[in-house]
DNA sequence: ACAGATATTATGTCTATACATAATAAAACG
DNA sequence: CGTTTTATTATGTATAGACATAATATCTGT
């Protein structure tokens, strides 16, 4: 049976999906070869080889050679969350964002900080604390640790104009990171710098970024009470 | 000039990688055409083609017809989430996962979820709520919505030993979905079913689930107090 | 029956060529 | 001078053919 027409990679994409999604290729089945499936859709190896590699990706099929293609048993969810640059989430609100910084220093991090920058044990780093605000109102609060031991030129910035973040996006290139997220109860600290009370129900996203085999910084974000992070996939 | 050796399209991929991250090719700058890159590695243009989607799939390059490929000026972050399946969360901590059923009824949702999920006024659906135990310890409360106009299998269906997410992965296709995190505080009913006091601060999780333009699922998910959601990109 | 060598197979990838398409620049026109 | 038409260009995609590679199946000798 061959379906002629539409044959774009893309389209193929879909049609693959649809078969996945409505169950016509069962989890765990063998699908038709690529040879198979090129004839069925009268288009080249190539075409259906683009379109396999696509789902694959996206996490709907295991791929091996001479094994063929399976769909995956327990197909995992996957979502990309586009993490917010703060600045653009407030101003995208039509509020007005500005920050203030709490404090700068070279300090030696906590124990649980300097493991997961992987850094000596007396190493020590550049650490802010920053308050975004929305319209003037506390929205987020920022704990900063800068690896200024692989980042120098941060110890020259006073990151008073340009928040931190920023300054990191537009001067140090990183690879990847480690995100975690949290609920957290309001310290003193916290409740003073948020506005709110003590024991407040805070969300908390802390975020570790690498270039390479080097932690670049290490956040801890803490947003007002009421935040949500939303995201789709 | 010729690289010449490592020409797969994986290797030309990290190598634009590398330049961008370098800031060898500045955000907003515009990279060299495909032929002119094929000429320097040589190979063939398709390679480089291949390699290019692939960073801008990525999301570090902007590609138009004609205009050619752009760095990204702020390369938005990406992370991905795998959705974590709680039996298998708990199990891989080496614990015992359960389950018990709190409630199960047909109810009109409330207007939040009603518009979610995209429902008439006056729609009836499956309503569970559910407590998910690993090692015998509350670990997340469970309040679903169950679209049961589009999926009435499911009101044949007990949930009591089989759960209800693993029953809809099993039997309802979807194609995508919404989600929200937030930090909530512990209201009576949730500080009771999780055994915690009331204002503890909770790790909340939406989802609502798609198949095309139907609405299958809507559930929210309180984790017990300490809960951390962690991923990487 | 078993270990090791060999053949087979499905996917992975590259190449060269061709044509399609979208965005832009240049030319023609009123 | 502004607007429409035409040309140009970079990317998007398809194709057939070739060879590479990993995983499996089969054969072989002891």
């Amino acid at each position: 049976m061959t379906v002629g027409q539409a044959t774009s990679w893309q389209d193929i994409q879909n049609e693959i999906l649809k078969r996945i999604m409505g169950r016509e290729w069962a989890p765990g089945e063998l699908i038709p070869t690529e040879v198979e499936l090129a004839e069925e859709f009268g288009c080249a190896r190539a075409t259906i080889n683009r379109a396999l590699q696509s789902v694959a990706e996206q996490g709907w099929l295991d791929r091996k050679r001479k094994a063929g293609t399976r769909v995956k048993e327990q197909p995992e969810r996957k979502a990309t969350l586009k993490i917010p640059i703060i600045r653009r989430e407030i101003e995208k609100q039509g509020k007005k964002y500005a920050h203030t910084l709490l404090s700068s220093a070279q300090k030696v991090p906590p124990a649980k900080v300097r493991t997961a920058m992987n850094l000596d044990e007396d190493a020590a780093i550049l650490f802010l604390r920053a308050i975004h605000l929305s319209n003037g109102k506390p929205y987020v609060h920022e704990r900063r640790w800068i690896n200024s031991l692989f980042l120098p030129d941060a110890l020259d910035e006073t990151f008073a104009d340009e928040n931190a973040n920023e300054w990191l996006l537009r001067n140090a290139p990183f690879t990847g990171g480690d995100f975690v997220f949290s609920a957290i109860s309001a310290d003193a600290t916290l409740a003073k710098a948020l506005e709110t009370e003590i024991g407040a129900a805070l969300f908390q996203f802390r975020r570790n970024t690498w270039n390479e085999d080097n932690s670049i910084t290490y956040a801890e974000l803490t947003y007002a009470p009421g935040y949500e992070m939303q995201f789709n996939g």
